[in-house]
DNA sequence: CTTGAACCTATAGCTACTAGAGGGATTATA
DNA sequence: TATAATCCCTCTAGTAGCTATAGGTTCAAG
């Protein structure tokens, strides 16, 4: 059996974050000493383990309940974690693509500006004035 | 004199996103109508511009304030606008990059399985076991 | 003058935690 | 066995940047 301490240290994930994730049903409540404190099981590590994953990569909390609930009944196809997982993809491509646009338009802002005085500075100017962008955003 | 609805439509800034920046001081409270209505000048409506601009490029509420303090002294340099770009810039980059691992990451998971039964689904696995992970995250 | 759209304040909720207060439990050492 | 150091408990509130709701007031067009 780990305490909570163990646990945490052995994830990296914090303790106020164990508690919160056993609030928000995402692990079981794990059994108590006689002094109410948590004692968890192996299984319980390897939840977290997983949990701590899913997080790393950016699946939200929703998705991580979603993909537990689906792993519990393994019978089932996996189309929906499967699913869960395209989307994800999907959406992180998205936001590269977002990012990478500003990247540009920052690049070309910070640039254009030689160190003068505020009046003149063209990092002010770009971002008072829209239509100085390249691209849409 | 603009009302807060039309500042709202000109900047596509959403009516209590407006009173929410009043409230943070990133714009300054506006003469009121006798019924204690909001009233806007011309001058606001284009420091709202800058304020959502500077959003949709990503910056936080408190380099917005930091930028629009700087250009309230048109005489100073402007080496800390050019600071505060630079900065951002930098940050976007690095969340581009840590995307980027994470794509690879979920790519090779959503490909790995080819919808079969949970119980030897390569999504479910592949969380559960950092391991097999190819770069860390 | 009436009516409907637009406006007002205040409060609560969202995600995913993190920090702090004030106190009790466990464990290692003397 | 006593004590000190460390760990753990609950509860509340705070973070960013909004968004939504309730219950009421004002404005502008016809």
């Amino acid at each position: 059996m780990f305490s909570i301490g163990q646990m945490s240290k052995q994830t990296h994930v914090k303790i106020p974050t164990i508690r919160y994730y056993e609030q928000m049903g995402l692990i079981a409540p794990p059994v108590r000493t006689e002094g109410n404190q948590r004692r968890y099981s192996q299984a319980a590590l390897e939840r977290l383990s997983f949990i701590k994953h899913a997080r790393d990569l950016g699946l939200t909390i929703e998705a991580i309940r979603d993909l537990t609930d689906l792993s519990a009944h393994p019978e089932k196809p996996c189309a929906d974690a499967h699913r869960i997982a395209k989307e994800h993809l999907a959406s992180v491509r998205e936001r590269i693509a977002k990012l990478q646009r500003l990247e540009v338009e920052l690049a070309r802002i910070e640039v254009g500006c030689d160190t003068g005085q505020m009046e003149s500075c063209y990092v002010i100017q770009a971002l008072a004035d829209h239509s100085l962008c390249v691209e849409e955003h």
